[in-house]
DNA sequence: TTTTTTAATTAACGATTGGTAATTTATTGT
DNA sequence: ACAATAAATTACCAATCGTTAATTAAAAAA
């Protein structure tokens, strides 16, 4: 048994894929493309990780643990549940440097409107994000943090619509620094409370 | 002099380019979409618009033009400042259905970060969005519509930035209702005052 | 050492990509 | 009728696309 033992890592050749497919869409990632990304040759690739579609599948998912495993990171041993929602989504800002934008977001315009599985994958995942910022704003509400008459739903939604908006743009080279600061304004108006004001 | 008279007019043609651009992104589209689109001959559309790129450049100025044109007729007649943003950007929203996002915010993500001739005139045209939206902030602020301690620019910039979020939603399916909802909810946040809340 | 097993590599596949040259068809001015 | 002019069409280009078969190299099991 047991032949010839592979020269890489697969995992760390999946890492290099899924930058790729970040930097330049799922469509601008030539095979070539991915070769030279990976150091593994076109065969190999098929071989370890089937065709172009189911490459780019783990590389999406991978990007998820990631992405969800950062954010993790960045509340862990926050007690504050608003600061926790802060450093949550900061992180996922933090991740999308360099002008790439957020690999979710792009697959989001770019694949999944003609690949259903793609877009099943997307979906899934938004939701466990949003399901986990409607827990902190949920804490963030009992503690009384934040008034209590805040819709958490359209809260979450309107944070998780403006981070996509952010993306999109640090896709086209807004500095992180200014997202950072338009993300914070956001959250400081989804969360704080408003006041009626006379209209003439 | 004088030869053989056009077939077709070369805007409706562009136009036609331009929503396959709009459904199928930039790299998506190929020359024989684009002569399915169009009805005119590979031959016949290098004649009239340059090359693919040049076509695109072109279909995205149309883009453009119809975009602000709709916004302005959206708007007309209206009086009140704060009215007259709800509906112009509402109208925004109204010309992304079907699935297909804005081409504008789909091209910021898929083109503009290695096209510096796309990338100028995208952010050309989001100048000219964002001070005529700027303009009607300061209205509004003149008539006491919303407060005077709004900061413009920042209003301006959390509303675009949320109207690209929906874009990139609305890619992947959002309905135009859901998409009208959150705008408005977004709008009432960033024009209406808060009040401060105590924290614990 | 030989056999077996599996990875790495080379080479090639048909299809499609963006882009052109050559040719045909249709219309106007002389 | 006859050039002159320009659009429509056909056929074709080299290059690249994603994908696969055939072959070679290497390491463990016998």
């Amino acid at each position: 048994m047991a032949g010839r033992p592979r020269k890489a890592e697969p995992e760390v050749a999946l890492a290099a894929a899924m930058s790729a497919f970040w930097e330049k869409g799922y469509e601008g990632t030539s095979m070539s493309d991915l070769t030279e990304a990976t150091g593994l040759h076109k065969a190999s690739l098929y071989k370890t990780f089937g065709d172009k579609h189911q490459l780019f599948v783990s590389a999406l998912k991978l990007y998820f643990n990631k992405t969800a495993q950062a954010q993790k990171v960045s509340r862990s041993g926050e007690d504050s549940p608003i600061k926790a929602i802060k450093k949550s989504v900061t992180s996922t800002i933090d991740q999308c440097a360099e002008g790439k934008g957020c690999l979710a977001v792009n697959s989001l315009i770019e694949v999944a409107p003609f690949d259903p599985e793609i877009d099943r994958i997307l979906k899934q995942f938004r939701q466990r994000l949003e399901n986990q910022l409607a827990r902190l704003v949920e804490e963030a509400k009992e503690r009384q943090q934040i008034p209590a008459s805040i819709n958490t739903n359209e809260a979450v939604r309107l944070i998780t619509v403006f981070l996509h908006g952010l993306s999109a743009n640090m896709a086209a080279g807004m500095k992180v620094s200014k997202a950072r600061t338009l993300l914070h304004d956001q959250l400081d108006l989804v969360l704080l409370p408003k006041k009626k004001f006379k209209r003439t």
